[in-house]
DNA sequence: CTCCAATGGTTGATGTGTCAACTGTATAGA
DNA sequence: TCTATACAGTTGACACATCAACCATTGGAG
């Protein structure tokens, strides 16, 4: 009746694997990351999108739409990240529904401070654990599966369906 | 002074990628068996582990190890599963410290259900997109990081770093 | 036996993520 | 113009994860 009741061993080791390397990695640089400089990885995501944006401010759609989150979170998250004084909202002249996040100057100190770190972090337990090949293998392999689950990103289609455009 | 400032594009390419692709595949993943069964990933985590136990029951400890969870976290989500019926707390005869976690009759239907399923995302939206060329290169790229971690499974350690059984 | 550290597990506070519902503005269509 | 709809963003309730502190039992050293 099902086209195949379980996976096979090679499709079970890649998948298994694949979901405990995921849990280990991104807990170690987060941890890493976060007692080294106070900064969550949702922390780190937001400045870094903002530190590279014109006047290191952004709409909040677009933010949302760089670090791949819901409206929703990302409200909240900019909600608490004020209250540390790492950004600020702002209003925006041309659209009066819409709002910038803007860094601050200590969200510009956290980042600047934090980012040669995380790229330590990330070097050290990612990058150096693999050869040249298999980091371009990677990248193809998360492309294919990127590439299988369709262009709409997930989380910020509405009911209705709507092409993200 | 630093080693390196920045990562190359190569390497770069394939962070970001890996990032974006464990985001996106989770979350597809994820929702698409909570929508079908109710279940949460971590729901659905602890009923396939005491399925697959002798009697359907674990010690707590054995389950966290094989989640790879602290032992807060497991006994948090065990009390919001026992509240829906899918598990239950057993004393242990033997150490009247230790607590088994059980499978319930409810919880045994709700795996059984929502294992095929599972396994039916895990094939179209991963296993589906590679070659078996790619599974094992995935594979062996996960496991060169994980070994790059060392062994010691990160949240389970103390501050006494004892090691792990 | 007594003392003490390690083990197995729970709890409460807090930070984080998700869903559904909501406000207000922009914009397209009649 | 008026109206419907889509869009940008916020909010509140709740599920989930993490940390530190806690309790009881075990097992070993003296």
């Amino acid at each position: 009746m099902k086209p195949s009741p379980w996976l096979t061993d090679r499709e079970q080791r890649a998948w298994r694997s694949l979901l405990t390397m995921q849990r280990r990695l991104n807990g170690r640089v987060a941890r890493q990351l976060y007692q080294e400089t106070g900064l969550s990885g949702a922390d780190y995501e937001v400045l870094v999108n903002l530190s590279e944006a014109p006047g290191g401010r952004l709409r909040a759609f677009l933010l949302g739409r760089a670090t791949g989150w819901e409206k929703s979170r990302l409200s909240h998250h900019i909600t608490r990240m004020e209250e540390r004084d790492l950004v600020r909202r702002e209003s925006c002249p041309t659209d009066s529904r819409g709002a910038y996040v803007a860094l601050t100057g200590a969200g510009r100190e956290a980042i600047e401070a934090a980012a040669p770190r995380h790229v330590g972090h990330v070097r050290r337990w990612f990058v150096d654990s693999l050869t040249p090949d298999q980091l371009d293998a990677l990248a193809d392999i998360s492309e294919a599966i990127l590439a299988g689950l369709g262009d709409d990103p997930d989380p910020c289609a509405g009911p209705s369906g709507a092409p993200a455009g």
